[in-house]
DNA sequence: ATAAAATATGACTACTGGTCATGTATTAAA
DNA sequence: TTTAATACATGACCAGTAGTCATATTTTAT
């Protein structure tokens, strides 16, 4: 029987239409200070509504996080000459990561958010495969490093799994740094572009092979 | 007359007794579990007081902050054996910063907080200064990379200001990262030892001269 | 046609950051 | 010493909001 599928379907579209409805509050407002009620409205639903398909407004938000891993992710996969060497490749992502940031700033501080605190939501076990399930560009980025190391370009002395991660984790603390410091940049006569280029400069040397 | 500068001082204790109760507090039960009015129970004063010594709640964690960037920057200098070069001091650094998140991660959340949330608190003009006078480890890390390219062991092709302010982003990145995400790094069964040893590895490859 | 299950509602509660009218202590002036 | 003025302290109170739950409506199964 078809019903049991359609209803399956039509949770998922709500739930679809809800985060939709958040999106467009969050991202207008910001997310402290959006309501629940706020995004009640937008979606058409009443509140109670949104504790049935959601447990708290901060589920709402990871779930746009989730759908920023995964425009990041296709950003990725596009970025990608497959002709090029894993060196040359792992600019290319780089190169897209911060084309992600300058055209989605809104899904990036979604990003952020959830990159910089230990949130409750992660601690389950399978919130944690998530991570390195489809949405994840981290996956997709260990599996270039691997390319690099094998056709010689990347240093061999690190594991692709660690190389990714840590140049992943210091490439947000980069972005995270010009998307929230702006301010502080300026102020010291510097400019975000010159910080982005010198990481790239920084990580080009650092991860070449000999 | 000694009065006003007697009731100066006073007004700073008061202010300081008020962060100490905070700190107390916050690092117990966290940020967002903790409420003004058990701050105020704990520095033995009603909560209308504590807001005739700070504006907000944050503003009370934004001191808490500082006090723990006083703290990261005694350790910076601490670190420094002036008999080495620039760039062996840079690692002297890098290794203090560990230190200081192993020692005290209460304090390092609170660095993360400001760091990752552009905080309404540092839009005024002279709290911008104030991030590049006493508190600030930044701009001691300056003058030991400047020290470095003069003395020839760091790469001179990028400003000290700009390498500084990326190896500091960088570096928060991948502290912010083992330190949120310890489940996410078992998970993935890498240590996090060993991203922070990649992370030294890249950086000393990528800052080095020649 | 009817019972049962699933879904939706919005008034309500609990909590908490921040305020303010009302003190009380301290200093200056008469 | 008395009085006025100023500075400091208080906690009842307010406003805003995440999350709940008894009730109502719709959908499905019998």
């Amino acid at each position: 029987m078809g019903i049991s599928e359609r209803k399956e379907r039509e949770k998922e579209q709500r739930r679809n239409d809800i985060v939709d409805a958040a999106e467009k509050v969050f991202f207008k407002k910001g997310l402290n200070n959006s309501t629940m009620d706020e995004v009640a409205e937008e979606a058409e639903l009443s509140k109670g509504t949104l504790y049935l398909y959601f447990k708290s407004k901060e589920e709402i938000h990871f779930e746009i996080k989730s759908r920023a891993l995964i425009i990041l992710k296709k950003m990725f996969h596009k970025s990608i000459s497959e002709n090029k060497t894993g060196f040359e490749n792992c600019a290319e992502i780089g190169k897209a990561y911060v084309d992600f940031v300058k055209k989605h700033s809104n899904y990036y501080k979604a990003i952020i958010h959830f990159e910089s605190s230990d949130c409750s939501i992660c601690e389950f076990r399978d919130k944690c495969e998530d991570f390195f399930k489809e949405d994840n560009p981290l996956e997709f980025f260990v599996q270039i490093i691997s390319k690099g190391i094998a056709d010689g370009t990347i240093r061999s002395d690190i594991s692709a799994n660690v190389l990714a991660q840590t140049l992943w984790a210091q490439t947000n603390g980069i972005l995270q740094f010009v998307s929230t410091k702006q301010k502080i940049i300026e102020f010291a006569g510097v400019k975000a572009e010159d910080i982005i280029n010198s990481q790239f400069e920084i990580i080009k040397k650092g991860i070449k092979n000999k």
